[in-house]
DNA sequence: GCCCAGGCTTAAA
DNA sequence: TTTAAGCATGGG
């Protein structure tokens, strides 16, 4: 699709005008309390944060997420040493509001066990694998796929790897562009191709795709009156009803 | 009460 | 290789 570069750029033009400037990853603040939206991660306990955060909103609002957050940050259990220690059943009581919290406790579980026994001590070295090297290695991991480890690439390390989520996939399906269930690096592949490989423009445009996709591309009822990317949008003119898709 | 949320693993077809 | 079920809390 030689056209995908031209539509690509225009979609984030649009969102970067109507929403402006997302400043993700959202990081909690020495001695702050709770994340805030303030451009990522500057040090490693942030970056580890990150991680952790990527993990806890799998399918889930990122609300239950910072939640699950400020439960460990309070108890001074978000750090990379007490996670090592803290027994699985015992962090999926602080992690509870963020859901399937059995299940997320192990995957941090292993992620911090697979970092210590890897690097010990040194093992913010992690941060500085190469990024193909670093995809694999998070890949090879158990609860970590392909949207969390780029997630982590991205905002964690900030190098430039593209993420997909829910929300890109709905919105291009919705705009015409790519086919409803598009394998994840299909359309990985599609918006790598067609954009420059800078961390920055990456990292906001899936910001910028989040924010669309919850406040106004939602699952049910989008509402595309008024919608930043209604010229590019083949449902332009479609009546509710037949707009299709979760 | 129902649907959805910044996915991933496992089992079955 | 594709599809479905399971995981779970919290907000609209």
């Amino acid at each position: 699709m030689g056209n995908d570069r031209k539509i690509i750029r225009d979609v984030y033009e649009s969102l970067l005008a109507c929403y402006g400037p997302q400043s993700w990853w959202p990081v909690t603040p020495p001695g702050g309390r709770s994340p805030v939206y303030s451009g990522g991660p500057t040090n490693v306990s942030q970056r580890l944060e990150v991680m952790i955060g990527a993990v806890l909103t799998q399918n889930t609002s990122w609300n239950g997420a910072r939640k699950a957050l400020e439960n460990l940050s309070s108890q001074n259990r978000l750090d990379f040493q007490s996670l090592l220690e803290i027994p699985e059943e015992k962090l999926g009581l602080f992690i509870r509001p963020s859901g399937y919290f059995n299940q997320k406790a192990r995957r941090i579980k292993s992620l911090i066990s697979f970092l210590n026994e890897r690097y010990g001590a040194d093992w913010e070295r992690f941060f500085a694998e190469p990024v193909s090297r670093m995809r694999r290695m998070l890949l090879g991991l158990y609860g970590i796929g392909p949207e969390t480890a780029d997630s982590i690439i991205l905002y964690a390390t900030g190098r430039a790897s593209f993420v997909i989520d829910s929300y890109t996939k709905r919105i291009f399906y919705r705009l015409g562009i790519t086919p409803r269930d598009i394998p994840y690096k299909e359309l990985k592949q599609r918006f790598e191709k067609a954009l420059p490989a800078e961390s920055k423009l990456y990292n906001e445009y899936h910001a910028l795709v989040v924010i669309h996709g919850k406040e106004r591309c939602t699952a049910r009822e989008p509402e595309c009156e008024g919608c930043p990317l209604e010229q590019i949008c083949v449902r332009r003119g479609i009546s509710r009803g037949e707009s299709g898709l979760r």
